[in-house]
DNA sequence: TTTTTCGTGCAACGCGGTTGCAAAAACGGC
DNA sequence: GCCGTTTTTGCAACCGCGTTGCACGAAAAA
């Protein structure tokens, strides 16, 4: 993806493109999985740790990203598709919140997009306000690993 | 609850009823809410914070509480009430992996244990593990109380 | 009793996240 | 372009939660 077009996508969200700025997005762009901050700072030792929270902060605050606790310790961000309107959560809308899964096998956490995180029907007197839906397990690529490994168990 | 119920509690567990253990899971039961480390600290005062997560750990182990991540960055522990089969989570059967809520009014995490957490269809090749499902918003007690600060708003 | 195992407290560490501060860069008016 | 102001960045340090190593004392086993 060109500067470009990342530095509009910026400026659409009221965000001064900085040469920073538009490689952290464009490099969490270029993973297929949700990122921690050190998973970051691995790929960018160039970009300071406080930078690249900043960044992510600020990243969020203009739901450019959304962030997921994926129960490992560490919050995993992923950009945002277009039309997320992740941050929008209100009663009886949780916006569009999906599905994440953690894997256990090569730990990555991927959003599972097409699938809208479930709402159940709280007891009397509780008010919503936003959810937060983590499977775990083993992604396709682990699971086959798996089964490969021990074929008796199919 | 008196000690003797507590120790043959933990007895039934395989776990050596010392005479922390037995406060510290009398003290649990006590609560009305998921406890955090730091809230059983705080408590016990005499105890010191190792043995407190040592006994956790080891609680854990015999599944005689659960921990909940409610994303507030501090784990959180449930006494199981009779009949859980938290641990025994496998594929097509999450055991009884109940719903949490965690107030933002007040920062209490409640098992909602009448919920098991829904589950969604994985796409094809995920293997599914268990699940951390954790709904945020105010508990009855902190929604009347803002009803109560804002009442146009009903 | 002697030996061994187990439980506990203390201190320290590690990691993820966060902040204060100062230098550097970008911006805006002239 | 030049200068004052604002914004961005890097560095260092800090905080909280979880975790571990070690040593001592208590309890269980021999």
């Amino acid at each position: 993806m060109n500067a470009e077009a990342l530095s509009d996508e910026l400026l659409g969200r009221s965000i001064r493109p900085t040469a920073l700025r538009i490689l952290i997005l464009r490099t969490m762009k270029e993973m297929d999985c949700a990122a921690s901050l050190s998973d970051l700072e691995e790929r960018l030792v160039t970009v300071d740790k406080s930078t690249i929270f900043r960044t992510l902060t600020l990243f969020l605050a203009h739901h450019i990203v959304h962030a997921v606790d994926d129960g490992t310790g560490a919050m995993k961000y992923a950009v945002c598709r277009p039309g997320c309107r992740c941050g929008e959560e209100g009663e009886d809308d949780l916006g569009d919140l999906h599905t994440h899964f953690y894997c256990e096998g090569c730990h990555h956490t991927f959003c599972l997009r097409g699938l809208p995180v479930p709402v159940v029907t709280l007891p009397e007197g509780f008010r919503l306000h936003t959810a937060n839906y983590v499977l775990k397990g083993l992604c396709p690529e682990c699971a086959a690993r798996a089964a490969a490994r021990t074929p008796e168990a199919h």
